[in-house]
DNA sequence: ATTATCTATAGATCTATAGATAATGC
DNA sequence: ATTATCTATAGATCTATAGATAATGC
């Protein structure tokens, strides 16, 4: 599956550093004028580049956005990885709302579209044979989610790889949330649907509780 | 803050005809095409009017949708008022899913799209002064919501008034997912979401009330 | 010689607006 | 006469693509 030997040529090298400068020059623009409002031009003429430069590089603005998101959840999923297999859902859940909370509340500008493009992403997601190229953030939940559901400790109404996009998707509602009114903390908000997710998933009123280990 | 009396005039009336017929003319030419490749002279022509005139009553595409999620959500509020006051939290909910599912079922194509502009026009929500236009099917929501809180049958981890745009979020984020992947039956789905969320604020282990009123 | 990268440019579509038409209110 | 509704059209921006340039592999 893998490639031969991708050796690195001066011709890659060279599309590498433009195509950077216009990733780096387009969330510039983004950030200065807004997402909706920021021209290819602009963003063109910040890289240097011509404004057909931009689109062999990118298909659409919204791409610059989407790889943006695909990095910040690769370090996200960097950050999960690093758990122990044997980690709690709750510390779990914990330490991914933590590491996203931090990749985006410097930049609650464009948070929005962000999760705008997440969606758009999520609504491609697609069953069946094609299987979600779902975030690497949803990726690296699922197996706690599993884990916990084969302890016994999730209720049964949903599988559980529906469970770590539905959570995301909490995560990314609270985030949204905080960007047009941060009139609670987001540690709070984002601890705050944690907490009913995690209550929400591990069963209602009357339950044995599963965690007295 | 009623007007006085907006009679209406012929004029009024043929603005309202062309209106609709624009409305109309474009929620076909989004279900035949979908609704990003949908082109605006198409519409127009469909509706028999000029390309600017679309622009005279809807500011952009996506108005139209918005217009569509409003009328949708204000058939489903009505549905929420005739509950009387006293219905439970959960009953409420379970009205409000169905309601909502039995909007979109018949189309799964064009509900991430709609999606797509109930989120952005969730992100403009906005706190302070300015307090949510708010979906209607929210504003619906929330007394029952208040009402379980006052009776002490909800966690205090966030406010009564958050918990309504969250429940719904999970309901869009449920009729997504099912757009995307049917291998579950809508109602599951949408029952699942609910369940989680109720039993998640009802709360969960027996813990300290941090924000002891 | 072939191919990848990028420029220049034509065409499509959207956005803004000046002006035509006809209804309205005085 | 004034105003609301709509048409016609100019301008802005995006999308598609033909061609220039220079690196690559044989």
């Amino acid at each position: 599956m893998t490639a031969p030997a991708p050796r690195a040529t001066s011709r890659d090298l060279r599309r590498e550093d433009t195509r950077k400068r216009i990733y780096q020059a387009a969330m510039d623009v983004f950030r200065r004028d807004g997402f909706s409002v920021a021209r290819i031009d602009d963003i063109a003429e910040a890289a240097g580049v011509s404004h057909g430069a931009f689109y062999f590089h990118f298909a659409t603005k919204e791409e610059v956005l989407a790889q943006c998101l695909a990095a910040s959840e690769i370090r996200v999923g960097a950050a999960l990885a690093e758990l122990g297999p044997d980690t709690h859902l709750e510390a779990a859940l914990e330490a991914a709302w933590t590491a996203i909370g931090h990749e985006w509340q410097d930049d609650p500008r464009l948070f929005p579209d962000v999760a705008m493009v997440a969606l758009r992403y999520f609504a491609r997601g697609g069953g069946g044979a094609a299987r979600h190229p779902t975030s690497a953030v949803s990726v690296a939940l699922t197996p706690f989610l599993k884990t916990a559901s084969e302890r016994g400790e999730l209720n049964p109404f949903l599988p559980a790889e529906m469970l770590s996009d539905l959570f995301l998707l909490n995560v990314f509602a609270a985030m949204l949330s905080w960007t047009s009114d941060a009139s609670l903390p987001l540690p709070v908000m984002l601890g705050g649907v944690t907490r009913i997710f995690l209550d929400g998933v591990r069963g209602g009123a009357p339950r044995p509780n599963p965690l007295a280990t």
